[in-house]
DNA sequence: ATAAAAATTTAGACAAATCTAAAAATATGT
DNA sequence: ACATATTTTTAGATTTGTCTAAATTTTTAT
């Protein structure tokens, strides 16, 4: 494991969260609006990676991460994910105030720091906001989830994510007492604007489509 | 505030340090040899703090922080002995585990972060070296203390800080159970080599000048 | 199939932080 | 006082990470 710069790892981190949705390689420009930068800052930095062989690259056709990038990346998150669960439960910081002090705190070297604070904080397996915490060894839980807006009248399950994770979205949620971990059930879905009558806990309320599509969760079976 | 960057506020610390020695002006080569960095790194550096005035600066003539240097320097020197505070305290790291952790996050951008940071450590007034933690006006506790080697046989005391704080020299005082908050006494000066006979806690010990001379003791009034 | 549009890369510049080698200023010793 | 030694600064180069503008490649549309 050599030294990877602040940027570096945020790049790789920046690629695999693209990975993510699906795509075989990431385009130059898909990274550079992800990382907020131009196109040709982001073709410096692939030849870089490149050359590091934290990535796959050939001219004009994208990037993948190789093993070793996606070690390196689900260690960063890892470290990421880790910060916000000690910020949210150590130091009382709500989940819409984290992320940005996480971004920084990722950086931080130190596997021993890294392992005791999992310890601190009894090997949460899933963030403030929902997403999985790999373990040392990348490994992470993996568990079904659905958008609520792709869920249908009758059905329910437990609210266990956000997509969106902007801080406007999850005051959101906080005003109208949507957490995560409360039983949610779909009543009804009005088909003229999608927007759905939802009961979230032992209160009912209705939602737009566009708050039920930014929504995880996991739904019941049968 | 405006943004420092991370190497900005080494320097500024560096300088800080320096100063406690007392001297009015800081030379260009103490502090290259204080950063580890090459005299022509630190004229470079040097003009961009004066540039920010974080310092004052004419030519061959050495620096000096303005008011506004001096600030810079204490909140970062906050930032990091809470952190190493946290890590003795919260996750367990020994004393000597901790300075190299604490150097990456006392550049970590957050005041409502190290402000609860001292909340959930009960708002220490020394780190585990015993050196004082500004609190977030700048402004830290002195306690009187003298080195052992400039206290006379049959004196006494409380040992409350080291003056050097090398994982060595610390993990030495582990091993002779020598801890801070212990009460010292001493027994006999060997005039030879200047050793020292010592009794800490209900222990009796025999140790060396250069021992005595990097531990610092709050004497016993009379 | 070719021309136009879009995406990507290259070229050249800049700021931060460092270095080496050379020049300039200051301090020291006789 | 003046030569020598030491300290400090300057000049020029390098690395990382960014930018704009121009060139090149790929994609899309007619
Ligand atoms: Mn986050
Ligand atoms: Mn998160
Ligand atoms: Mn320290
Ligand atoms: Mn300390």
């Amino acid at each position: 494991m050599e030294i990877m710069t602040n940027s570096e790892e945020n790049y790789i981190k920046g690629i695999y969260h693209l990975s993510q949705g699906g795509q075989h390689s990431i385009a130059t420009s898909a990274l550079a609006e992800k990382m907020d930068t131009k196109p040709s800052s982001v073709t410096d930095m692939i030849k870089r990676l490149s050359e590091k062989e934290l990535l796959h690259y050939k001219k004009y056709q994208g990037v993948r991460l190789t093993e070793k990038g996606t070690a390196q990346a689900l260690r960063v998150i890892r470290k990421h994910r880790l910060w916000e669960v000690f910020l949210v439960d150590k130091l009382g910081f709500a989940w819409d105030e984290v992320h940005d002090i996480a971004e920084q705190l990722e950086h931080i070297e130190s596997e021993m720091l890294v392992d005791r604070l999992d310890a601190l904080l009894n090997f949460p397996d899933f963030d403030p906001h929902g997403d999985p915490i790999p373990d040392k060894n990348g490994r992470f839980k993996t568990r079904e989830k659905k958008l609520l807006s792709a869920m249908l009248p009758g059905s329910s399950g437990i609210c266990v994510g956000v997509k969106d994770s902007s801080s406007q979205f999850l005051k959101f949620l906080d005003k109208h007492q949507i957490e995560l971990g409360k039983p949610i059930e779909i009543l009804e879905l009005e088909s003229f604007d999608r927007s759905m009558h939802i009961k979230i806990g032992d209160r009912k309320l209705q939602i737009s489509h566009q708050i039920a599509a930014n929504l995880y969760v996991k739904p019941k079976p049968e």
